[in-house]
DNA sequence: ACATTAAGTGATT
DNA sequence: AATCACTTAATGT
């Protein structure tokens, strides 16, 4: 397990810390499709991300979902660091996208290291700094793109998250994440593959000349 | 063969 | 861009 925390955190940690992380942190394995995170939820471990993605979602008051951002490897939720802090309920849902490797530390353990390290430091300013960005080109995205701009980034940040060019997803799903209708969505995955940029089948879209 | 689910389309707001 | 109503196509039992 050393081995595998070192390849991803390995450039960021001392190995003081490294070792104290496989030492404390809990592997879990999460597969597809898992909420990690409810809104409303207490927050009492921090997940570090070894594999896999986690995608972010924000609801609204009638209970419709839209997704803010993935989070890959290397990340943790910006949202724990807010929440274990100040003891604040989630105010985000976090859903596994794929199978996804996590490494579970407690709390306390977070502002131990506060104190004790400062690469820890770094680690949560920088993530939390890169979460911050992140939310504000889905704000970008919501606020200035149109429908069909909105869709081929998803597509994208999904074939990117997968590594995959090929999205599994029904039209119904994509119209979920992006809150709008399962119609508008069809239409505008049609209008797409005719211009040549994908291709469409039931349950996947490929994604053509990336 | 039949029911269910995914996707395509025209018309209306 | 959303919604309705309807059709067609693919898939499961």
């Amino acid at each position: 397990m050393l081995k595998e925390v070192k390849h991803h955190y390995g450039y960021l940690f001392e190995n003081e810390l490294l070792d104290e992380i496989c030492e404390i942190g809990v592997l879990k394995t999460i597969p597809e499709g898992e909420v990690l995170v409810d809104i409303g939820d207490y927050i009492k471990t921090m997940p570090l991300l070894l594999s896999g993605a986690v995608k972010v979602m924000r609801e609204d008051d009638n209970g419709s979902d839209l997704l803010l951002y993935f989070i890959e490897q290397g990340d943790t939720c910006a949202m724990t660091i807010t929440c274990c802090m100040g003891q604040k309920k989630s105010e985000i849902r976090a859903i596994s996208e794929t199978e996804t490797q996590l490494l579970m530390i407690p709390v306390k353990k977070m502002a131990e290291w506060m104190h004790k390290y400062t690469s820890w430091q770094n680690f949560i300013l920088q993530s939390y700094n890169e979460r911050m960005k992140e939310l504000l080109e889905a704000i970008d995205t919501l606020a200035f793109l149109k429908m069909d701009e909105r869709i081929l980034n998803y597509l994208r940040d999904k074939a990117m998250v997968n590594h995959d060019d090929v999205i599994h997803a029904t039209h119904q799903e994509i119209a979920h994440d992006l809150h709008t209708s399962r119609v508008v969505v069809s239409r505008i995955l049609k209008k797409l593959e005719t211009e040549g940029k994908i291709e469409l089948f039931r349950n996947n879209i490929k994604f053509k000349d990336l």
